[in-house]
DNA sequence: ATGCGACCTTGCCCCTAGGGCAAGGTCAAC
DNA sequence: GTTGACCTTGCCCTAGGGGCAAGGTCGCAT
């Protein structure tokens, strides 16, 4: 017969797991010698080889101890197979992420990013608007990294238009006007007209995630009053 | 700016484990807004996935906020990146004693050990022999399942030689003496030269595991004082 | 028979990484 | 102007043990 600590040792645990086990009812208390120490007998060993697998396996405690026999067992059995299966899977794609991350030396963004965002002031655009469209970009590229690329050419090629261009600066320029200046019903009037003519009814980017559009434009809003009346109306309009 | 809704939802996790790792500093706290309302940039947005990243690959949140930089910082990558990879390797292991556990239906000795240890009693040995036996071959047959059968099978061969039979009659019968009895002290004598005969110094199971013939030994003694004493002997002499 | 080190007993508090709830303030939309 | 969805801080709770205290016990050597 085992004491506590030689059957830990074989199962490799540590004592106190297995008086935790016998505290929740996993593992039975056994027999006590005579001077009151557990001594363990053989179907202790299977019992605890069997928990600690599905203790490994991730399975709560509490589920170990209810787990049903025969049809219901296989069933939970199957369950959690597939479960550490979802795990496996799910660390391998963060041991890819954790690579890029050691290897890549995180530089935020593209190189073609940073001369379009510096191209921008000679445009004439606000340090404001331009600080605010490298946050933009920042989020767009740290979470969506490989169709930001896709995003961006398209909006570099929204500014290459001088209509559009033109639509752009006045909306940085909106930025310190009252939210009840009627120049900003006009200006979302164009803008509507712009986009449609551009994009149709899909936004650019809403394919990738439907928050996205929403996530950025609460960004662009929170810089101005103005721009989040004229968010209000550009909406209104687009339904 | 974010609130702290929208960059929880956006990274995929709850606000309150954002709202702790501003209290243990992984994250610095950002500016509020008029109301109070925290208001994220878009480096939190980077600095969150990174520190995900980390933490999805099970590294402590405090070692996350002291990871230092440069070479450090690539030797503590790559020692995670090690961890990771003994991680899922031991996950993989755990799914397959899963699926031993789920298909084998778990049966405690192969069936030619029970048909041997039905065997005993017609040899002589008294029950309580034959269940402690039992014991000891669902230890090593739950432990080892490979090897079991071998040393099953020179168990089973040492039973077959008369002289050996007898033996291991003569331990069965010592159980109740006194563990003073004289008698043991020849007994013991003869199983050393047995022992010795048939396996040199080293005991079969040993190569297995080291502390696999003590541990079983222990299960011996712990039924008999004249057991124990006779191990002592015998180990006296072999030591 | 006495000491020693390694074991065992119960009971208690501590940790991580958050979850959940309360009580209150705020925002946006109808 | 009310309603629902946010936000704030503060507090307690959880799983799966780790670690320590204060005491009892074992086997072995002296």
């Amino acid at each position: 017969m085992l004491t506590i600590g030689q059957l830990a040792k074989y199962v490799g645990v540590s004592t106190k797991t297995i008086r935790v086990y016998h505290a929740k009812g996993l593992l039975p208390e056994p027999d006590r010698d005579s001077s009151g120490y557990r001594r363990y007998g053989a179907e202790a060993v299977v019992d605890l080889l069997r928990i600690r697998t599905l203790a490994e396996a991730g399975v709560p405690l509490a589920t170990i101890r209810n787990l049903g026999a025969g049809q219901e067992l296989a069933a939970a059995l199957q369950q959690i197979d597939d479960d550490l299966t979802d795990r496996i899977r799910g660390l391998e794609a963060t041991q890819a992420r954790l690579r890029e991350l050691a290897s890549g030396d995180v530089q935020l963004l593209p190189a073609e990013v940073d001369v379009h965002l510096r191209g921008l002031a000679e445009l004439g655009f606000s340090a404001q608007w331009v600080a605010m469209e490298r946050d933009l970009w920042i989020i767009v590229f740290a979470t969506y990294p490989e169709t930001g690329d896709e995003l961006f050419r398209d909006q570099a090629g929204a500014l290459a238009e001088p209509a559009l261009r033109e639509l752009y600066l006045e909306y940085d320029r909106a930025r310190d006007l009252e939210p009840d200046d009627p120049t900003l019903v006009d200006l979302a009037d164009r803008i509507v007209a712009a986009s449609i003519e551009r994009y149709g009814s899909d936004l650019p980017g809403q394919a990738i995630d439907p928050n996205l559009p929403q996530l950025l434009q609460n960004t662009v809003n929170a810089s101005s009053p103005a721009w989040q009346r004229l968010d209000q109306l550009i909406r209104r309009r687009l339904g």
